[in-house]
DNA sequence: GCCATAATGACAGTATGTTGGCATTAGATA
DNA sequence: TATCTAATGCCAACATACTGTCATTATGGC
């Protein structure tokens, strides 16, 4: 039975929601992949990169449980995750003056040098694609992916509640 | 440091692939929770129900390595999964007359059954989001995702060669 | 036919993510 | 104040995926 013939009865709307549910799962794969390539020479992977950068990005230290709701992930996921990267000297735990347990999460000096070169790599693969895959309606399929994420986000609020 | 202080210099294209990059790594921890969440009531995971569905489409059995390769994982990925299915007995091992050591997987009675459920929880869910989330441009958005996904495929082949 | 090469499956190890349980701390409320 | 609830971090277990290594099996060139 191909894909066609089960995707059959289904309305054109829910077709193209299957498939993209299948396309986005595949590129997904191919981007982790890339990432983890293109971080390897600085040491880095995918994931810790991203931590680097969300914690960046809020621009005032945080606790781990703070950057994991930004980033959508589960506390533990992005605590085990701050561990290694604070083994690794890119992060220090500082005392949170408000909370005992809660330790503020900062960057070290280490730590913005591997940013810095976080932004490079990610500044020269992107340029490179985007002088190759001339495509228009990047923007357009960026807005559809992201209110999609916000509608799917939103209508299933309960599985997103109990997140460790 | 925020994320638009980080893109500043990158040129609009650049930067459309880097928020794509991280609306597709969101969407697809979404999808990936309502998955699991839709296949829990038949006892099925996300992983398991893609690979159900990956040998229902081929139609004729395959080898778990041709299997792997039709979903783009790595040959182990995927007979780690295949494992469990047949313990779960949703799936049997046959004799290949061609390659001793590479057996056929077929899918049971049980299998097809569960294949019918697959197909019966991910056409209410895709027609219950579509009646729900009436965007335009879905089938455009479709496309361009599968050509960035082939383009980038194709620009790392050496990446994608060397897997198990 | 022989031998180098590729493909296959099992096993082990690693990376990323989730969940659950537990003790501790903060905060809110009676 | 006392107490209940929520939040936090640690630990352990599991699910998914990748890689590397090994023995076995095909396959193709000589």
């Amino acid at each position: 039975m191909s894909l066609e013939k089960i995707l059959d009865e289904f309305s054109p709307e829910a077709e193209a929601l299957v498939r993209l549910n299948l396309a986005i799962s595949k590129l997904n794969g191919i981007f982790l992949d890339l990432g983890n390539e293109l971080f390897r020479p600085i040491g880095m992977t995918n994931a810790r990169s991203q931590v680097m950068g969300a914690i960046d990005i809020a621009g005032v230290p945080l606790t781990a449980a703070q950057i994991a709701r930004n980033m959508g992930l589960s506390r533990q996921s992005v605590q085990r995750i701050i561990n290694i990267l604070v083994d690794d000297g890119l992060l220090v735990l500082e005392d949170n003056p408000h909370h005992k347990r809660a330790s503020l999460v900062k960057i070290t000096a280490a730590g913005e040098e591997k940013i810095l070169q976080i932004r490079e790599v990610l500044f020269r693969w992107s340029e490179q694609v985007a002088s190759n895959f001339k495509i228009g309606g990047l923007e357009q399929g960026l807005g559809l992916l992201q209110s999609l994420s916000d509608y799917l986000e939103q209508s299933s609020v309960s599985t997103f509640n109990n997140r460790g």
